[in-house]
DNA sequence: TAGTATGTAACCATTGACTTTACATCGAAA
DNA sequence: TTTCGATGTAAAGTCAATGGTTACATACTA
């Protein structure tokens, strides 16, 4: 199964704080309109981040902006803020197996470890990438494209 | 979203094959009763097993074994052949970024790239574990459990 | 040809993603 | 203090995928 768009929409989210933050207020529907969904879809994800630390948004003024600096905002914060699994684990293990069965009875023990594994990995190379260097990538490829 | 049950049921086929197939045919009422879930759901994984090219079926007598030698069967074949991503893309970008927007236009060139190496992050990992080890490891733990 | 097992169609229930409308609530500025 | 703009969220709907089950046609082989 497919990571939600949320996790791409919230990228995309902080990249518009960076680059429109000094020159408008960046409202959910001024995101909605860059992003092209429903305003609430925002709101929604806007609520996840806020929960998770990452943005502060002010209530009847508008306006978003990142709670601490973005160069430590890494993709993994913003995927555990909006794409939170269950018990935190990639792999839905079947539920039921055997106890009967001698290998019913000891799959999990052969095979947790290395699922775990698999995770990391993902879950290591999302730590790699910022926002910061995100909004310094996008900085580049602006100019170039006016 | 987590990775279909699919995938741990396909590799506990896989080691009940190994542990019993010198014993017993292995049919999916077998694998059912091991797995605890309907034989109907196992016909459909074996199915895709097959079409996949790691197994062989018999029809009509019963059956299932692996259609080519289990240290070259990886979590990675498994995976594929019971969790087909949408385009094999890890991460569901949202549709539309508006063409209106600096960032929304560029959104893609920028992230694209990172999305990419956090899936193949995820995918090598998968690479390093074959259903020949994890036979070796079960076989270890079977005479302890008993 | 009888018996066993696979292949699959046809349902169904549940869940999650994504969307949309509607409205209560908040905060600041007029 | 009223008004305005914006957030927070409830409610309802559509759609797709998962997981489950029954039923039956089909394929082998003894």
């Amino acid at each position: 199964m497919q990571i939600s768009s949320r996790f791409t929409i919230a990228i995309h989210i902080f990249a518009c704080m960076e680059a429109f933050g000094e020159d408008y207020k960046i409202t959910s529907d001024f995101l909605a309109s860059s992003i092209n969904v429903n305003p609430v879809i925002i709101r929604k994800i806007l609520s996840q981040l806020k929960n998770a630390g990452l943005i502060e948004v002010a209530r009847g003024t508008g306006g978003t902006r990142a709670a601490r600096p973005i160069d430590q905002i890494t993709f993994y914060d913003v995927y555990l803020a909006v794409d939170l699994l269950e018990e935190g684990e990639l792999f839905h293990f079947h539920e039921n197996p055997s106890p009967d069965c001698p290998v019913g009875r000891n799959i999990h023990i052969v095979l947790d470890d290395k699922l775990i594994r698999i995770q990391e990995a993902m879950e290591n190379e999302m730590k790699k990438y910022t926002i910061a260097r995100i909004a310094k990538e996008l900085k580049q490829c602006l100019p170039a494209a006016e």
